[in-house]
DNA sequence: TGATTTATGTACCGCTTCGTATAAATAAGC
DNA sequence: GCTTATTTATACGAAGCGGTACATAAATCA
């Protein structure tokens, strides 16, 4: 049932002309609000008055504008993939050796980790893949592909190494791929017992040691 | 307020001669089918019905035997490590070479992680970092407790191994523990997601070769 | 046998949960 | 100004939640 062409707005440009009551949030910020509640709950700790109360929204609005409490759950976490591949994406700089790069993505990855009012968060991911939410086959598959790709981006980045003679030939980016993501696991699970910033400093050291040699 | 010296029951004996009608659970029993039920869905999203209906006591009985949710779930916490602990403990054998011993350990691991009937469960200290329960102060310094003790634990191995001159002496035993560990945190994470275990085989026999290597 | 002790089983409580029905508000189109 | 479209606001409802009161059952003790 192809719907007749609404007139779109100007992709970048201006609000569009809507018909009716002009909404009172900015879906991108709601759901960054949303982001907060979920990751330092989680899913089935965090109420739709939680989210209400977060994002300003009342229950109809969030409903309508998201779904119901797992869709929105979805989108919260695509949102936050987003989020963490920019911030990653702006701190990538293909001409940096291995070893200040990798130290500057952990780094990021503590600011985030640790960073929330309610004190430590973890990781994302981390917190969905543990969730009991992980049983519903698409939030299952966005986590599946959460790991997959920090995954290629480490091992994107040992390979550069690699080419660049930072490495030995003997290295396997792949492993070492898979150590880096490791790391960046346990530095999140332990933020979130609230394993205080320099121990995980002192950890995320000691790997990048190793990762470096080979 | 001193209380009256019961005459104990010998430590190991024959069933004590209990003053009321006898309980129709075996504690241990029960909190073993409780800690199958908060694994799998974790804290919040498990419900007093269903703990009632995994452990066959009835709501009054398990508030009588383990006081709240939030207590039984401590209780819960503590007979996993006490498992977790056995099993570890059965496995260390101080005379084996270090690589077979990791494998060793990590073979019991994916045994636990992916053991369940509702799917693979993961960790239950990860679980229990990533849970809203963490913010209970008790809840954080057992799961901190759970952490090191699996950090001391492969410090344990390697610095055997180191002795025995298997490692370099130049290999730090605390930083490949804490890679260790590591690599135990990613593939906790990456069961609950369901990568099937052939992969996770795969990533700890690369983690493997690296630290080996020191 | 009757009192006492301990555990169970049923039923209930007040509260919260997710979701929605309905009415009011605010815009554009005619 | 009236209609139509879209959103907000209030209020409701059925179900589920953690926890407990109360009566019953099953054992020991005297």
């Amino acid at each position: 049932m192809p719907e007749p062409a609404r007139p779109q707005p100007p992709a970048g440009g201006i609000p569009p002309k809507r018909r009716g009551r002009p909404r009172a949030y900015e879906p991108d910020v709601a759901l960054s609000r949303a982001l907060d509640v979920f990751w330092k709950d989680g899913f089935a700790a965090t109420s739709l008055d939680d989210l209400s109360a977060a994002t300003g929204m009342n229950r109809p609005s969030l409903y309508g504008a998201f779904g119901d409490k797992r869709e929105l759950y979805k989108k919260t976490y695509e949102s936050y993939r987003n989020r963490a591949r920019a911030r990653m994406g702006e701190a990538f700089a293909a001409d940096m050796p291995l070893r200040p790069m990798l130290l500057r993505i952990y780094g990021i990855a503590l600011d985030m980790y640790l960073s929330g009012e309610g004190g430590p968060r973890g990781c994302f991911t981390v917190m969905t893949a543990t969730s009991e939410a992980v049983f519903d086959p698409d939030i299952r598959a966005l986590v599946v592909s959460g790991l997959g790709e920090m995954d290629r981006f480490f091992a994107r980045l040992f390979k550069i190494a690699q080419e660049r003679g930072e490495l030995a030939a003997s290295a396997d980016p792949q492993v070492l791929a898979n150590l880096a993501s490791a790391t960046i696991h346990t530095i999140a699970i332990r933020a979130r017992a609230q394993i205080p910033r320099a121990e995980l400093e002192a950890l995320v050291n000691g790997a990048v040691d190793v990762m470096v040699r080979g």
